[in-house]
DNA sequence: GGCAATGCTGAGGTTACCTCAACATGAGGG
DNA sequence: CCCTCATGTTGAGGTAACCTCAGCATTGCC
């Protein structure tokens, strides 16, 4: 009960983590109903945006080993949201795409982490959003 | 090479998320000399502003299963940076505090995450940190 | 044609968590 | 006082998401 609120009221990095907590753990609900993990949800992202992909490929993408990319493609394949094909032009490879399904599914997924943002974001007011987001491109740089 | 800079110029969201990635990945390079888990110094920061506490307690701040703060007090105890003794109140429980060591290493510790935090946004001119911190502040609640 | 490089995956390891059950101690009721 | 139930810690063992290393098929280059 005590769970700490972590009160220090020091310093911008710590509200950063907190509403980076919160963010997070909205966007986590709102993806519940999809039971992805986040590791998947964010294969199926990049697969859609890119198309067809060999599984190293994928890994580079994801910033992951080569062989943790197999892994989250069996998961994907057992959920039916993508598909594993030769590729046509080197026999080694496989080629990673989408099923209809996963396109759907991707899609859906998008729109509710989108809508999560929103929840959040939405509370400030147009000018704020503009300041947040003309200073976070700054620290991005 | 080609990682992802996620170029899809859409949301607050991926901007802060990508903000979020700096943050942890600077901070975990300042860290990295003194070698702890981001738990272990979690949990260490926590002792050092509490004092003396229950494993139980401890992991109640952290918010794990008291079975794992077992586990993080092992590795911090085996580092010689805190200690456990006896409840005196009560023989059932056990009480764990930093050493001397462990105190200094926490405040070196929080002074560098502190650095670190400065050198991403020592970047802004004094008027937006005070509206980045206005604007988070709103976000946290 | 030989051989190093490339692409995928089986085997097995690591980390940071988890649950469940055992064990000791504490606290309240009859 | 004793019995039962609750509480605090820990051993045993599990899981998820990563990792490395070795093995296999294939390819590209000299």
């Amino acid at each position: 009960m005590t769970a700490d609120t972590d009160s220090t009221e020091d310093g911008l990095a710590e509200a950063f983590r907190a509403v980076t907590r919160r963010l997070r753990h909205r966007t986590g609900e709102a993806l519940a109903p999809w039971d992805v993990t986040p590791g998947q949800s964010r294969a199926l992202g990049v697969l859609i945006r890119h198309g067809a992909l060999r599984l190293s490929a994928l890994a580079e993408h994801l910033r992951i080993a080569p062989r943790s990319a197999t892994e989250v493609v069996d998961d994907l394949e057992a959920r039916g949201l993508v598909r594993r094909r030769p590729d046509p032009a080197d026999r080694r490879a496989t080629l990673v795409t989408p099923t209809e399904e996963g396109t759907r599914a991707g899609a859906a997924i998008h729109a509710a982490r989108r809508a999560a943002a929103e929840e959040l974001f939405g509370r400030l007011a147009p000018a704020d959003r503009e300041q947040l987001a003309r200073i976070l491109r700054t620290l991005r740089d």
